[in-house]
DNA sequence: CCATGGCATTACATCGATGTAAATAGTCCG
DNA sequence: CGGACTATTTACATCGATGTAATGCCATGG
């Protein structure tokens, strides 16, 4: 088996110092034409390709990013995923993706760089994280956090406001006439996660149409999957006094309900109104296609993929952390009459 | 800004060589209890961690696998996705996730390593590779081709046996007294990839049950997405003489074909069955729940893992390469009367 | 008491690429 | 033609970890 060229070779092979070929292969500019050319067939002629693990020893960079999210299988992920992955891309950067399932010890493991040995920086969305697993944190990493604000520990933030996207979310059944709402997958106790803040969102537009809460209606969720949305809303709708419309946190969720419900007779919009969050593909094409709160994921995935590769280019100096507002708009399609 | 401490400084501290401070991180046995111990403290009270770039220029592993596919969200290559990374964790692997789009120079670029610098070997999904793509490639890079059989190239193959799998499925529709059943997604013509083989099976099907092939039913699709499925159903229904049973090539085809169904008033089972391919967890909600073909994605991923691995470790002596057939099922729904 | 041999530890070189600083080659001007 | 610069190129050290081979240590046996 013939061994990889190295550099050594392309130099020999183009009569040049290695030096030389890495100047050429980094566009230093102070190299003449002739050479440069010369040094380029050298290359193509052994097949050289640059030894990452060489260039990262000595640079201290591997140019990927750590992309850590939950579940690749939530659609919204993965199509987080790909944004993030095109931005990197743009910016010269690699993305290294990694699941936690949600557990609290590898959202650490991220945080720490554990899992990221080979990696500038990370992008977590946090599911279990608690903020204090942010104090104290090795701030050598990098590190920019999605969806939720797990507050202090001089990481970056992006997220879209959830307070307020609930908030337009259930003001739009309110408007519908709905008055029984529940919220699928919401939280009122427990870390600050997007589950309490949407929960939040949803109390205030209740406060605001003078409606009384009944915390009753807010129903937390094993997961946020396809299969604890159908049972949740089974349990709701055989409840004495069942809700006239979810406010589901996922789409997963509520694509869910809107299946167990289907199978309990009940249909959606005309029954109980649906709503959703995250505006996955598969919204677009249910039956009934699904209202939802659709996250501007294009921003999201730029704004963590800048900021932080703004971060990892200047060490030291950090600014103080970054809090990015990503757009986001409710789009109501048939499961809440549109 | 406190610089990572290095093998050296831990020797320092603990008082030993670093050699031996390697030694006992790679668990070397002959060091005497005394010793590890003592390197054990310093590493915990440096907080130190190993430089994989360091490692790897010396051991020339990074531990990494590429897995490369079309995209990401197509939610069968996400669950694929989890599943080839529980399996490399299992084997101490970290997994390195690239998209191709589809686009030819992309998978291109993965099974000469060229995106894959950081990796050990690759588990390329091909969508666009050419069967001559493959001959004459550097073999120092071990790949693993899934889902279609581009045939030689010094590469290991997983994937379901398309033709029966097919086969099986559209004769579950003739027993359901179909007749004129339409292969959205399928190919007559071009590279020899899963839609070929498919429709393939689909064909066999028909032959045997004395049936004549239409080839207008055959009908390619851009990409297989959801859209691409509601376009191509769109357009079937409303020919003159339009199919009674949709052999849709993945679930997102089939689910945006049930759905373009639905708006043009037709509905799922009772009008029209149709079936699917890959078992994807939207398929067990949608309304209605869809039959589709299932592979055993643990199976594809596990043999593909364990084949990438097992090469990695030997390389010279490379085996003849290996054609891994993964298990699959028809999972009859509501789509098709189930 | 010394040779023998196994265990524990270490010195040194090396993986491949690149930053630094110095050397060499050119160019222009007086 | 020599000096002063600038443009190119190169020598050398270094990033961090580890394989190789050598050394040191200790116990056993003759």
């Amino acid at each position: 088996m013939v061994p990889r060229p190295r550099i050594k070779d392309v130099a020999e092979y183009a009569g040049v110092s290695p030096k030389t070929v890495s100047n050429v292969i980094n566009d230093y500019e102070h190299v003449s034409e002739r050479t440069r050319t010369a040094v380029r067939e050298a290359i193509d002629a052994l097949g050289y390709r640059v030894n990452l693990a060489g260039r990262q020893l000595r640079r201290g960079r591997t140019g990927m990013l750590a992309l850590v999210v939950p579940e690749l299988d939530v659609a919204y992920f993965a199509e987080l995923a790909r944004h993030v992955m095109l931005e990197a891309d743009r910016r010269g950067g690699t993305v290294l993706i990694h699941e936690t399932g949600g557990r609290r010890e590898r959202e650490l493991a991220a945080v720490s760089g554990f899992d990221a040995q080979f990696t500038d920086g990370v992008i977590l969305s946090p599911l279990a994280l608690l903020p204090r697993d942010l104090t104290g944190r090795d701030t050598r990493l990098p590190l920019v956090l999605l969806g939720e604000r797990t507050a202090p520990g001089g990481a970056d933030h992006v997220g879209i406001d959830n307070v307020l996207a609930a908030r337009e979310a259930t003001e739009h059944l309110l408007a519908r006439g709905r008055r029984r709402i529940a919220v699928v997958g919401g939280a009122l106790r427990g870390p600050q996660g997007t589950d309490r803040l949407r929960t939040h969102g949803y109390r205030a537009a209740l406060g605001a149409a003078g409606l009384p809460f009944d915390s009753g209606l807010v129903v937390p969720v094993p997961a946020f999957h396809w299969q604890d949305g159908a049972r949740a809303a089974t349990e709701l709708v055989t409840r004495r006094d069942p809700p006239d419309a979810l406010l589901c946190l996922n789409d997963h969720l509520a694509l869910g309900a809107v299946r167990a419900l289907h199978e309990r007779g009940l249909s959606v919009p005309e029954d109980l109104d649906v709503v959703g969050f995250d505006d996955i593909e598969a919204s677009r094409f249910s039956i009934p296609t699904l209202s939802t709160v659709a996250p501007d994921k294009r921003d999201i995935a730029r704004a963590a993929v800048h900021l932080l590769m703004d971060r990892i280019d200047r060490p030291e100096d950090g600014p103080p952390p970054v809090e990015h507002v990503a757009g986001h708009r409710l789009i109501v399609r048939e499961s809440s009459g549109g």
